[in-house]
DNA sequence: TGCTGTTTACGGGTCG
DNA sequence: CGACCCGTAAACAGCA
C-alpha cells in the first residue's frame, strides 16, 4: 500500500512539500484529508475536497461517456476503493500510474468518477505542494510559509471546497480526456466532468467554459475527432494528440513543463502566410507578369482534425506524422505499463471504422514540445 | 437559437 | 527582462 509519504516522494512538487496532514490535524474539520474514511484508501490522504464527493453533488443530467460508459453518480470514497478492480495503491506505480493506468485498470463498471479521483489523488499530492503564488490558498494553510495567517482558519476552510482548483484548463482537459474509456470527449462531457469533480466551476459556467473552447482550439495538443454517422450528435469528440504525452512532466498538473507544438502545423501556417504575403505583393505588383508560385499545400479542411475521412489524414497531414511518444511516464497520466496513447484508444474507436491513427503510430514525428525544456 | 469551434487580443504570472 | 504559459473576454462562423 503506498502510504501518503510515499506519494508525496514520488511526486515532484511544484514548490514546497508541506504535510496537508499535520496541518489539518483535527479530522473533524471540513477540510481534512479523508484518509479516515478508509484505511485501503492509502494515497488518498493527501487528497483533499477540491474533489467534490459525492455527498455534495448536486442532481444533474450525467451525460453519456464516449464509448457509452455511462457516468452514473460518484460513489463514496469507501466505495470507490472497495469497487476497484485493483486495490488502491498496490498496483499503482508509485509515480506514472495515475489516470491512465487507472483508467484502464478498473472495471468498465467503475464509474469514471471514481478513476478521476483515483488520478487526481496522486495530483493532489502536486497540490497539496503548491506554491503560495500558485495556489488559490494564497498563504493559506502554507505552515510555515503563510504569510498571513487567516483570522478565522476554520472558516476559511470550509470555503475552501468551492475554490478553485490549482489545475490549468489544459490540465483539467488531459485529465477528463485521459480519464474517459475511449480517451476521448466531447466538449459538453469535459464540462460534466469538469463541474462533478471541482464544485468551484459549477458556477460562471460561461466564463471557464469559454476558457476550455479556447484551449481546445488553440492548444495542438487537443485534436478533435469527428463524430461517426451513427453516433450523431451535436460537436466532435476531443482527444490528445498522441505527441503530447509529457506536457505535465513528473506528476505536476499546475502548470506544463513544456508546450506541445505541431511543427507541421506552424510550417503551414507560416507557408499560408508567406503565400498570402506573395499574393498581396503579387495583387500590389499588378502590373507586372511575375508568377507567384507557392508551396502551400492544402492537407484538409482542418489539419489539427484526424478522422474525419480516410483522405483526411494523408501524408501531408500533421496527424500522418504523429507517433506515439517514448513514454518514460513521468505524467500521472501515463503508466509505467503499456497504457495505450491516446492515438491507440482512438483506433479502435474510429468514428469511421478507418485506423486513421495508424498513421501516426508508423511515421516520424513533427510534433514536439515547445518551451523550457528544462524540468523543475 | 443555442451550442460548438476558431481566432485575436490583452494582461498577469512564471521562469531562465 | 524577454519568452513563455495561462486565463479571460470577445467577435465571428458553422451547425444541429
Amino acid at each position: 500500500m503506498l502510504t501518503s509519504s510515499a506519494i508525496y516522494n514520488s511526486i515532484k512538487m511544484e514548490a514546497h512539500e508541506i504535510d496537508w496532514n499535520s496541518y489539518y490535524g483535527d479530522p473533524n474539520e471540513a477540510y481534512s484529508t479523508q484518509s479516515s474514511m478508509n484505511p485501503s484508501m492509502g494515497g488518498m490522504a493527501v487528497m483533499n475536497t477540491y474533489i467534490s464527493s459525492s455527498s455534495s453533488l448536486p442532481p444533474m443530467s450525467m451525460s453519456s461517456y464516449a464509448g457509452g460508459a455511462p457516468m452514473g453518480a460518484p460513489p463514496p470514497m469507501g466505495a470507490m476503493a472497495a469497487t476497484a478492480s485493483v486495490p488502491l495503491g498496490s498496483g499503482i506505480p508509485p509515480l506514472g500510474g495515475g489516470l491512465g493506468h487507472m483508467g484502464n485498470a478498473v472495471s468498465p463498471g467503475m464509474n469514471s468518477m471514481a478513476v478521476a479521483q483515483n488520478g487526481t489523488m496522486q495530483t493532489l499530492g502536486a497540490y497539496s505542494g503548491v506554491a503560495p503564488s500558485v495556489s488559490p490558498l494564497g498563504g493559506y494553510g502554507q505552515g510555515g510559509l503563510c504569510a498571513r495567517a487567516p483570522r478565522d482558519p476554520k472558516a476559511y476552510r470550509r470555503n475552501y471546497t468551492h475554490a478553485k482548483p490549482p489545475y490549468s484548463y489544459i490540465s483539467l482537459i488531459t485529465m477528463a480526456i485521459q480519464q474517459s474509456p475511449n480517451k476521448m470527449m466531447t466538449l459538453n462531457e469535459i464540462y460534466q466532468w469538469i463541474m462533478d469533480l471541482f464544485p468551484f466551476y459549477r458556477q460562471n459556467q460561461q466564463r471557464w467554459q469559454n476558457s476550455i473552447r479556447h484551449s481546445l482550439s488553440f492548444n495542438d495538443c487537443f485534436v478533435k475527432v469527428p463524430r461517426s454517422p451513427d453516433k450523431p450528435g451535436k460537436g466532435s469528440f476531443w482527444a490528445l494528440h498522441p505527441e503530447s504525452g509529457n506536457m505535465f512532466e513528473n506528476g505536476c498538473y499546475l502548470r506544463r513543463q513544456k508546450r506541445f507544438k505541431c511543427e507541421k502545423k506552424i510550417a503551414q501556417k507560416l507557408q499560408a502566410q508567406e503565400a498570402a504575403r506573395h499574393q498581396q505583393d503579387a495583387s500590389g505588383h499588378s502590373g507586372t507578369t511575375t508568377c507567384v508560385t507557392t508551396n502551400v499545400t492544402v492537407t484538409g479542411p482542418d489539419t489539427a482534425t484526424i478522422g474525419g475521412s480516410p483522405s483526411l489524414v494523408d501524408q501531408n497531414s500533421p496527424m500522418a506524422d504523429m507517433k506515439p511518444p517514448a513514454r518514460t511516464c513521468l505524467s500521472p497520466l501515463r503508466s509505467e505499463h503499456h497504457t495505450p496513447s491516446p492515438a491507440q484508444s482512438l483506433m479502435s474507436v474510429e468514428p469511421h471504422g478507418n485506423n486513421v491513427l495508424q498513421h501516426l503510430s508508423l511515421s516520424d514525428s513533427h510534433g514536439h514540445l515547445k518551451g523550457r525544456p528544462k524540468l523543475l
